[in-house]
DNA sequence: TTGTAGGCGTTATCAC
DNA sequence: GTGATAACGCCTACAA
């Protein structure tokens, strides 16, 4: 914290315009029982001599929520920042602020940002690496709404993304078009996110097939991370003709692996990938893909945040559908 | 805003500890002067009632900068995520929160915005399409960093990013790997940014190259923007050997225009963006830009608004310099 | 129309 | 070790 030059106070102006301090909130709130004469010489004070009025002064006399914050784990991955616009408007429908924080995923970040943020803001909304409870589950915690929600919600609020229906959809759309031998790259190693490989292997298995443990391998949320995964998986099982990905941007790095390998998308192997980004639509070839709704997600959020806010305890989480969006990767 | 439900003070944990409420202060904020036990017992009556210290009376006794504000068009161009991860990785230094908006360009919400945000924030840096002033440049207005300074800064404080050297390093590499036509998709029918194409025009002049107005035509920001721009200037001049793009963006969207005509990149026309986001890097062929060092940019932004913070008037600009990283379209 | 008093939740200072 | 008291900047009554 830099200390601030000292800031001009309602006093100061009051003393500059020759006026009680109350005038001058008068006609810095534009209230109707003031000269106008008086209100514009106080008002020109006020200007003069660089006069805000003190938010913390304010929110003291007049509480209101007003802050939310946000922990995602990245900015890189694309998913994220288009979560946060969805949350961002959101709340500005509720003429909230949103603070952003990342946590690179590190679960401790994650724990210290949930502590120092709860300081700093009304409520706040994450999506977290980790499963475990962030809070102590105490009455005195700060309402928190959890995206990452796997399981039921342990405390306070969240939205539960309803993956299987999703992947279920990409199964059966990969089976469909004659996929028997799918493989994936999963990344639930670097976070607690099984659902994904869950669900993967309960669909595949639902279509008699047999996904053997041998034939999903771990890789880092990036590109990179998931064409190091496809050649792993290519080399390993070269009749692979699936993949189905945590998420795009790995799903991204396993269409290059099959470029590398000069293999036909989709012919001789197809990709899906998971969270519908924006670059899905970009690469090439474009990108299969279970879509997330952000914008919808980042209301669904705020929203339990409001109750969060409003009622005492726990309030029921949420649920967000997703959507296969089938483009040319498949 | 949302009234929320009242929230206990310290004189509700006081009067539930049967302590003045000056010793919770103490147990609350860890002060040496106060029995172990009475700590204790005092902490205990907190947890139980959920009691959590108010941070604007904090504020408002122990007043600090602890708040900037971030505005920016959007977050579909990942230059804006990266942007603001570099502007809260350099907060994070100051132990400053970071409030994130989103302008979608208009200069009637940039302006808004700046108004709204003066009130939350103690310093504001934004990067924004109108090049105008948008603080009165009084006294009393809140310490604006602007990202988007082309000229001489306004009022307040900026970040100059050398755009000129930039460019001309992308207009010297083009020339050198042979382009004797080029063209420029520029965008700044939807924003002020000229400094671009100027610097386009001029390095180009310098090589002794007459690039005619009809070798420069506007797109919308997107990769659809730049696709279809990169259509019209391939049919009005089929003979381009090369593009320089306003933002890796659109230059993403001119790969896509020369490859749906066959084109090879960069062996018939080459193609160069601007920013350096990493996107340029999935893409097939990977994209030849001019790229901003964001983590950097951040580091600079927020050291303008710590000196405007502690100093009294505006501040020297900080200039960023940019760096023509060579890739496979070019 | 304008000014005075009280209180918002917290911390610092000074007695006890 | 603990407890009053003042002060932070502002706003909402209420009084003049």
């Amino acid at each position: 914290m830099t200390a601030p030059a000292r800031r001009p106070t309602i006093k100061d102006v009051a003393r500059g315009a020759g006026v009680s301090f109350q005038t001058v909130s008068r006609a810095i709130n534009g209230k109707a029982e003031i000269d106008p004469e008086t209100r514009r010489r106080v008002l020109e004070v006020a200007r003069r001599i660089g006069y805000r009025p003190s938010r913390h002064a304010r929110a003291l006399v007049a509480p209101a929520v007003d802050t939310i914050g946000v922990i995602v784990p990245d900015m890189v991955n694309p998913f994220y920042p288009a979560l946060i616009q969805g949350l961002i408007d959101a709340a500005a429908a509720h003429d909230w602020r949103v603070v952003v924080t990342t946590s690179d995923g590190r679960p401790e970040a994650e724990a210290r940002l949930v502590t120092a943020m709860s300081g700093q803001v009304d409520a706040l909304i994450g999506y977290f690496n980790q499963n475990g409870p962030l809070t102590s589950g105490d009455h005195d915690d700060i309402a928190l709404v959890r995206l990452d929600l796997e399981g039921p919600v342990l405390a306070g609020g969240g939205v539960r993304i309803e993956v299987e229906a999703g992947v279920s959809a990409a199964v059966d759309h990969l089976i469909q078009r004659g996929s028997r031998r799918p493989v994936m790259i999963d990344c639930s190693s670097t976070c607690d996110r099984v659902l994904r490989r869950e669900s993967f292997l309960a669909s595949t298995a639902r279509h008699g097939l047999d996904v053997g443990e041998d034939r999903v391998v771990m890789a880092e949320q990036t590109v990179a991370g998931g064409e190091a995964a496809a050649a792993v998986l290519l080399d390993r099982h070269p009749d692979v003709d699936a993949f189905f990905a945590f998420n795009d941007l790995v799903a991204v790095g396993a269409l290059r692996a099959l470029q590398v390998r000069g293999l036909q998308i989709p012919d001789d192997c197809a990709v899906v990938g998971f969270d519908g980004i924006p670059l899905g639509e970009l690469v090439t070839p474009s990108l299969t893909s279970v879509r997330l709704d952000t914008h919808r997600l980042g209301v669904l959020a705020v929203d339990q945040a409001a109750r969060l806010l409003a009622g005492h305890g726990d309030v029921e989480p949420a649920a967000l559908s997703c959507e296969l969006i089938v483009r040319d990767s498949s």
